[in-house]
DNA sequence: GTGGTCTAGACCACG
DNA sequence: GTGGTCTAGACCACT
């Protein structure tokens, strides 16, 4: 389901909301489409419910998805969310790539960092 | 001095690396130059004197400045700190492209963003 | 015919409930005009009949509907049905009024927002 | 401490949120004051860490206080997440109030109930 | 000692 | 069965 790395560091459920979060922008994940119970995913997992539902609140937060109680998650129907997320993304990243500039690296060189993503 | 946010998230030491590192890389502390005493940064910033050693260290230990003992900090003049410097700058810039990806921005925005710094 | 957000936090038969006394006290929905049955309601919803039932028969306690076995729901004439709304309105009005003096509005400022609806 | 009622009907770190934010909309807690530790204001209401911690960490996302790791927590000394506050109270004030009025509640009567918080 | 994260459960309202 | 809330604890990094 959602592959995580239980010893990597970064928190458990920010990773999940990371790979949900990138799930939904490549469209793997659908419009309106039912997220799996926080139960299962927490068992598929090995992980506590908790954590799992921790990241599915920041989610529905970020509003990248929906909670229906008693229902179900659903990946949000409006693209409000992602574009917000978006665009801090872009905001970050430029600051990093002006920082990288001042240190005297080349833009070709991160062009080339990039590209090797 | 060096201005940090101690509501920051990261550490504070970690925060004084990056800053110092920033002020380096940009000039604004030329080599040779003289770093202000621990005690006296510790002071200014409100924070514990073992945070800003602790920094210093990791500093030196990156070769970006050097200790005399007794004497003080000084901006290192070899190159081997600059080396250190981009090194980092290249890790954040990466990790933040990463970041980007995952949101759904594609490369070719990222490439652009990069051409109008 | 009642559109209802199924994402909404609050449960679906409440929303049912305030939307269609809202219809009733702007006047869309006349004095013994039939209201549409549970079923038909359920289906076009989306939602489970005992869900909409619920709705109906919490109106009706309210004396804002009265059913008729075998035959339907209609909305009541008598005027014991507009108290039960307007004491409903005002509850959830002086609910979020305490909430904005919460939040530090000053209850001059509330009066003012009023006379300018 | 910050009194609550652990048996009202809302959820207790909602009270909480709430409670912290009067406080600090009508100036009891003052810019950069100190808020009680998380185990603290646990112990003393009876209530679990973790609860108390949802709460912290709500106001945290919303601007009104800022947490230092190891540290405490802190009231915000930006106004920001207070004023983006007071606007959402007051857009759900109006809204509730325009519906008092098609409700044909008089806007003396909402006055009244203004008045009577 | 502090905030942040997490486990292993439990109960509730709702559909 | 579902999400939402909560308890009673634990470990960690950091000051």
């Amino acid at each position: 389901m959602f592959s995580i790395s239980i010893r990597g560091g970064s928190p458990v459920y920010e990773q999940l909301v990371k790979r949900i979060t990138e799930l939904i922008s490549i469209g793997a994940l659908q419009k309106d489409e039912k997220l799996p119970p926080v139960r299962e995913v927490a068992k598929q997992l090995g992980v506590n419910p908790n954590t799992v539902q921790k990241a599915y609140q920041l989610l529905e937060h970020q509003g990248l998805i929906y909670s229906v109680p008693a229902k179900g998650s659903y990946v949000s129907s409006s693209d409000e969310g992602l574009e917000a997320l978006q665009r801090s993304a872009l905001i970050s990243f430029t600051q990093s790539a002006k920082n990288a500039v001042a240190c005297g690296i080349k833009k070709e060189t991160l062009v080339l960092a990039l590209n090797s993503i």
